[in-house]
DNA sequence: GTGGTCTAGACCACT
DNA sequence: GTGGTCTAGACCACG
């Protein structure tokens, strides 16, 4: 798993690990009932604190991806474990209005849009 | 123009606001060359701090939605000013991205997807 | 409120803090709406550490006893929003069982586990 | 006896086996006298660390509930040896107390938590 | 060796 | 002035 954080970035650095550790749950980098890198490994090979990754970890876990077992790692759990909630919807369908508000001012239409969400699930083209 | 903020949310107020605002330019709501709210009147009737209204603006004014006259107000530029740029384009679809990864994971497929973007864009049906 | 952390115990400080936040709350000491003390605050008439109480407060507000408004404070919210689920009194049962299975062992009988429950809610006497 | 333990957990294995051998004792279903399984024989048959048997089978011990003969096995106490002391009482209630604390805060008044006592006390209907 | 807790201190975001 | 983030380093609980 190949993750590049932006140290300088609005986005929190937990967060940014969160969403691509996501991401590589998505493309099937991860597989279901893989254990992740531990704390300590994580933290020292993208020169970043021990806590922010175990911040991340711990976000993952209480959002149903992962689960933690103390003094034994991290599991990526099993995919009906984190299937959409309608609550989970919601806020998806929240951040894509948002979005699209954004790229209607910007003059994109809907058919950019559309490729462009196609374009990202192509990219996810892993066999999980 | 009406809009609703939530206090206790991970997303920012300014921000929030800012959101709020190009969504009404996306709907038509509010019309290109027209005269937002001043400063003072938008603090005081969403009871939020005078600075956190600024901050808005200000953002706004910085990704080319609205221009800031000293001491007159704040007007809404023309959509030319404000087109996609190649860096725009490129951070739009970053946002999608994450967002279908996250999809992706909670097992929802592409035409899910795409028809939250294209149920948002109906929503945006404004002649602008 | 007086809070008295026990330095040497296997129950953590924030563990610790937040049982005595609850209570404060049960008893009506803390009243729905009221600002708690900041982080700050409290940490250092604690003599504990800011991220200790920040830990605290963070797991109250995921267990839905109070709210945090970033840059302005935590508020304990109205009692409607942490009334007990289904999974809050079967894991408030689950307790009560282990707690009864080693009262038996130990010879204390149904009527003075229940002597006890009393005592503890007439100790909450408060109007809230 | 059967035991399930939960691995994801925010309580340790140890003190789950721990709870979980007190409650035999209390139903009855372990006897005074009677001998636990070995260590080796219950980490293996729970897929458990032996280390964590050790730790529980040791506390037990602390506890007064078990007596440890080195290289012969562990045997459960006659009931006197682990009648509670005052200390033993105090910290019974103290436990109590914080669940009392946190079911009133959530709208269980002192009779839910009485049945849930009883009803407790009703599943270790065992003639220890 | 794993994650959990706690401390200490810095800087930032937000109101 | 509030909470949030990040770092650094220590020690503990657990398996």
């Amino acid at each position: 798993m190949i993750i590049k954080l932006l140290l300088d970035s609005d986005i929190p650095l937990y967060q940014q690990l969160k969403d691509k550790i996501v991401y590589a749950i998505a493309t099937g980098e991860v597989k279901q009932g893989e254990q992740l890198p531990s704390v300590r490994q994580l933290s020292s090979s993208l020169s970043i604190n021990l806590h922010t990754v175990n911040k991340a970890y711990t976000q993952l876990s209480v959002e149903g991806f992962v689960t933690i077992l103390k003094g034994r790692g991290v599991l990526v759990n099993t995919k009906d474990m984190y299937a959409a909630s309608d609550n989970d919807r919601k806020k998806i369908f929240e951040q894509i209005q948002t979005i699209c508000a954004e790229a209607k001012c910007r003059s994109l239409d809907a058919d950019e849009i559309i490729n462009m969400c196609n374009k990202a699930y192509t990219t996810l083209k892993g066999d999980n």
